[in-house]
RNA sequence: GCGCUCUUAGCUCAGUUGGUUAGAGCGUACGCUUCACACGCGUAAGGUCGCAGGUUCGAAUCCUGCAGGGCGCACCA
């Protein structure tokens, strides 16, 4: 027996030798695999993209969390005989590296508004390369079993051309136009962002009656009503059946007399206040689409830093809050205040980084046309093409899919990659070089989910790349039920485009990991526990387990530090076991019923893998290795000879199983078996039982 | 407002298609220097499965309603 199996099982300096050995073997590449290991299937591929990392800070719990449920899925069908590849990643992740990079530029009293734009990329780019690497080495301590020869980053000149040339194809099959339409702008960071990357938040806002005219109008932003002519009202309103459409009036309001026109649009609810309003087309997204239908006029009031415009008179400069105060305050000296409604709740769209105020702005942007994308996306879930677990985010996949909206893809940051755009008298055309003199280029770049979405193609070789036959379609994206109408839309909608296939037929979700007391983790809580240091602290293979252990898909998972304590005393406890089978002589025969009864648990392993109850197989093995192996079976063995060579069949077979889920110290007992029937317990073959 | 989800032992959670006395980990109490392991072993206490109905031979599990928590979406100015 081994000499190190008289010391406590000690993790911390195991698992990075055993990482080293891995990574040396060269098997976490398929290609390398051994053949006889590869008959089982004959070699069929399956694949999984990991989710790439954003390079711009350490992993955190969740990263934690999925890099061992992909780790145990490819794993397992290694072991099987899967040409099993694992795709990592990085991700440039655009805005909200920028945002990071902003928050340090602040620090340092710097301000990328005073920039060149290429020196901040360069600065960006070498803040990024560096995380990057970070980032690479915490997801090896993870245990990851990926081909690090296969690693993409979002910005390799490959990815960056293919993006590219998607974009041209898009524009070139009518897909993408360039519109002048309301996106949602933020004021702090000077970009646009589309839908997703805000959130709706509800807030108590004032909210004022005034009149305008002869009519009574409300309102919760008094600072944008300046420009305000078009009084809109339903047509089947009865109130106000003696106005007709077209109709002007004078009114006196903020800054003087104006002329009203009388607009009849159904957009507007009756039931609502007075059931009358007036518009403001540039700052408003209901307010332009009523615009649109009756061409009327619009003009910017606030300008992109948030400040109103000369159109405001003497409020002219003044931000937003200031603004509005002093507006109601006009007005009700003019007599114009009606009333003030201070519990009215209303829904206020946030930048989800820095939770500054949107401002509708009315923009030129590209736009990706979803609604035929979408159609797509919802026809291939019908074949039963793309399934869902747990299956109830289906309906909201179908939810997103069915309500889609035009997709703003450009962003005014330096920090990702540029829109193959070109520009002259008005005219646009999309190529990756100029399409000749005079064109000017679009400064902008693609929002980040435009290059992601495209990953799953862009990892394993498309258009012509040598493993994209092989390894595409993947076979399961796992990644945060958070994701699921950000990202994995995206992802279906452009596999099916570009390639007539979904990107994969199985989606994984899994959910938050909180703190210990089921709370989100945040920097400002101050309740964010790094999984790196759990790893320091009780070893990846008991952090691993941790998670993994009553985790069903979907729900979201409270991380205590006591339960990762309970499974590095459970890898000591295995130690103990190996310990004790390894100092028998191995005589006799394997008992059959004993043999039957593990087989049947092997059975029920390999199947709940299978089905994604992965939380149930670590917790079956958990229990049998403790509770029955270790409990009853060695405790009945001892001093009973004829029971060695069970003992042997159940320990070398319960590291196979176990593997996936503690891959460290399982690896590590496997090496000081007296027999083994390959190199690594990483290529060993599953149990396989007839 | 619409949608999803959760409510099971002190805590964090399982309970796979409804089926014998509802499980785990941690915690708690008591005992054990048992020759693999004190990162251990043994024993025990602890639950009207949110509430109210219904379906069923039988429900924590299916249906309805209610209450509370979480999340997402929404153009109510």
């Amino acid at each position: 027996m081994d000499e190190k199996f008289l010391k406590p099982y000690d993790a911390a300096a195991t698992e990075p030798r055993i990482y080293e050995e891995w990574e040396q073997s060269g098997f976490f590449n398929p290609d390398n695999l051994p053949t006889e290991l590869l008959l089982q299937t004959e070699g069929k591929a399956y694949t999984i993209v990991m989710p790439p990392p954003n390079s711009n800070g350490d992993l955190h719990a969740g990263h934690a969390l999925f890099i061992t449920i992909e780790d145990i899925l490819t794993r397992f069908k290694r072991m099987q005989g899967y040409r099993a590849l694992w795709i990592p990643g990085a991700d440039h992740a655009g805005f909200e590296t920028q945002v990071v990079y902003e928050k340090k530029l602040e620090k340092e009293g710097r301000s990328r508004f005073s920039m060149d734009p290429g020196e901040l990329y360069k600065e960006i780019l070498a803040f990024t390369l560096e995380n990057k690497k970070k980032m690479e080495k915490q997801v090896r301590a993870l245990g990851a079993s990926c081909d690090w020869s296969r690693e993409k980053f979002t910005l390799d000149p490959d990815v960056v051309e293919n993006v590219q040339k998607t974009f041209v194809k898009m524009f070139d099959d009518g897909l993408i136009y360039r519109g002048q339409r309301t996106v949602n702008w933020c004021p702090k960071h000077q970009t646009s962002l589309s839908d997703v990357e805000t959130d709706s938040v509800e807030e108590n806002t004032p909210f004022y009656t005034f009149k305008y005219g002869p009519f009574n109008i409300g309102t919760v932003r008094p600072e944008t009503k300046f420009g305000d002519k078009y009084v809109v009202m339903h047509p089947n309103d009865a109130r106000y059946k003696s106005w007709k459409h077209g109709q002007t009036l004078e009114v006196e309001w903020i800054n003087g007399p104006i002329t009203a026109t009388v607009i009849k649009d159904s957009a507007v609810d009756m039931e609502f206040g007075t059931g009358v309003m007036t518009i403001t087309p540039w700052h408003s997204q209901v307010d332009f689409e009523i615009a649109q239908r009756h061409g009327l006029e619009m003009e910017q009031i606030i300008d992109w830093r948030g400040r109103l415009l000369p159109i405001a008179g003497e409020f002219a400069g003044m931000k937003i809050a200031e603004a509005r105060a002093k507006v109601v305050e006009r007005l009700a000296a003019k007599g114009l205040l009606i009333s003030t409604d201070e519990k009215y709740q209303n829904v206020v769209k946030r930048c989800y980084k820095c939770a500054t105020m949107i401002e509708p702005q009315v923009k030129d942007q590209w736009f990706v046309k979803m609604a035929s994308l979408g159609n797509m996306a919802i026809t291939a879930v019908n074949k039963g093409a793309v399934r869902f677990i747990p299956n109830n985010y289906e309906k909201i996949f179908r939810y997103w899919m069915e309500n889609t909206l035009d997709w703003n893809i450009s962003r005014q940051i330096v920090w990702g990659i540029p829109i193959p755009a070109w520009e002259k008298n008005g005219e646009w055309k999309a190529s990756l070089e100029s399409p000749g003199d005079g064109w000017t280029k679009d400064v902008d770049t693609f929002d980040t989910w435009f290059s992601s979405g495209q990953w799953p193609l862009l990892t394993t070789g498309y258009p012509d790349g040598k493993d994209f036959s092989t390894y595409y379609p993947t076979d399961v994206m796992e990644t945060g039920h958070d994701l699921i109408f950000k990202w994995v839309p995206r992802m279906v909608i452009f596999g099916l485009y570009l390639s007539d296939q979904p990107p994969f037929h199985t989606v994984y979700l899994h959910g938050l990991v909180n703190d210990a007391n089921g709370k989100k983790m945040s920097k400002s809580k101050g309740n964010v526990v790094s999984p790196l240091s759990l790893t320091e602290k009780y070893g990846t293979d008991a952090l691993r387990m941790a998670l993994i252990v009553g985790n069903t898909a979907g729900t979201d998972l409270a991380l205590r530090e006591d339960k990762v304590k309970g499974y590095k005393h459970f890898a000591n406890k295995l130690w103990n076991i190996a310990r004790f089978v390894l100092s028998q002589e191995r005589t006799g025969e394997i008992k059959r019923d004993l043999k039957s009864e593990f087989d049947a648990l092997a059975v029920e392993i390999s199947e709940d893998i299978e089905e994604f109850r992965i939380y149930m197989a670590a917790e079956k093995l958990y229990h049998y290795l403790w509770h029955r192996f270790a409990d009853e079976i060695i405790e009945e063995s001892k001093g009973k000879v004829e029971y060695s060579a069970t003992l042997y069949y159940i320990l070398e077979n319960s590291l196979k199983l176990l593997h996936p889920f503690m891959p460290f110290v399982t690896e590590e007992i496997y090496q000081s078996l007296p027999t083994k029937d390959s190199q690594f317990l990483m290529i060993a073959r599953w149990p396989v039982v007839e």
